[in-house]
DNA sequence: ACTTGACTCTGTAGTAACTACAGACTTTAT
DNA sequence: ATAAAGTCTGTAGTTACTACAGAGTCAAGT
């Protein structure tokens, strides 16, 4: 039985936002379906599974081109993997340096907001993007 | 002494990017500098603090709007610091969710990575978008 | 004086990944 | 028959820049 779905359906289902959906077939991520006699978009059980991926891949915080070439690789099961590998260390690596950075972010602000402020010329934040003093200053 | 700088000075003393100044210029978060007989925008050492103030705001990850307000209360010593700390408050909850979203997803990559894949059909990452199985399923 | 190179000017367009309409048409339910 | 809900296309807005193009300006060397 081959199931048809309207695209509010398929958002639905798939649990990406119905604007989304057209954005994506718009960069190629996503085919472009048949259509109703009125024009309307079809979709079958197969477009469910992949924007499915391509959310899972968004969720992990992969790119559009990124997640283009990993669905090329998952039509090709005879392929080697390393690009695929390549690309989640690529990504990971990444990922791990943000943390980095909002780490770092954290903990200034952690500082900040554990003082009491009291006018802004003694405000704790506004010192700090002055440079006049930190926030562990006494 | 009053010292007058071209804009290209005012970048290297700063730390921002000379296309940047112009760029925040125009949304108003730096005032339009006097200029030279020929047009040449000159700043004074308080755009030079000022420009600092701004880009160690953007290091912690404040907005333009959110550094425009904190300016905005930098210039009023005298008025309570509340809408700064709250600000404060507000976006240490945001990089705090922030690094939750990524910790999660470098758990997945982590484990995607730790393991030897072979062919694309038995890929982790493409596995794991395809939700057919997980990393550790063995 | 002239030329060369570095600097600056304005204005526009591109980036990532959507989101939000406007205005028109279609389908479904009452 | 009508009204509500769904869908269509196309465009513009979001964030914080960055990258030009094409023109004018300044400083130094010859």
């Amino acid at each position: 039985m081959i199931e048809e779905y309207t695209i509010g359906v398929l958002s639905k289902e798939s649990g990406v936002n119905l604007e989304t959906i057209r954005y994506y077939e718009k960069v190629n991520l996503l085919p472009k379906p048949p259509r109703s006699a009125s024009g309307y978009r079809r979709y079958d059980d197969n477009a469910i599974k992949r924007l499915r991926f391509i959310r899972r891949g968004r969720e992990l915080g992969f790119g559009i081109d990124e997640i283009k070439t990993l669905l090329e690789l998952a039509d090709h099961p005879d392929q080697t993997c390393s690009a695929a590998d390549k690309l989640a260390q690529m990504h990971l690596t990444e990922v791990e340096a943000k943390i980095k950075d909002l780490i770092a972010m954290r903990e200034v602000l952690t500082q900040i907001v554990a003082c009491q402020s009291h006018t802004a010329e003694h405000c704790r934040l506004i010192e700090t993007l002055d440079q006049r003093t930190c926030c562990n200053h006494d």
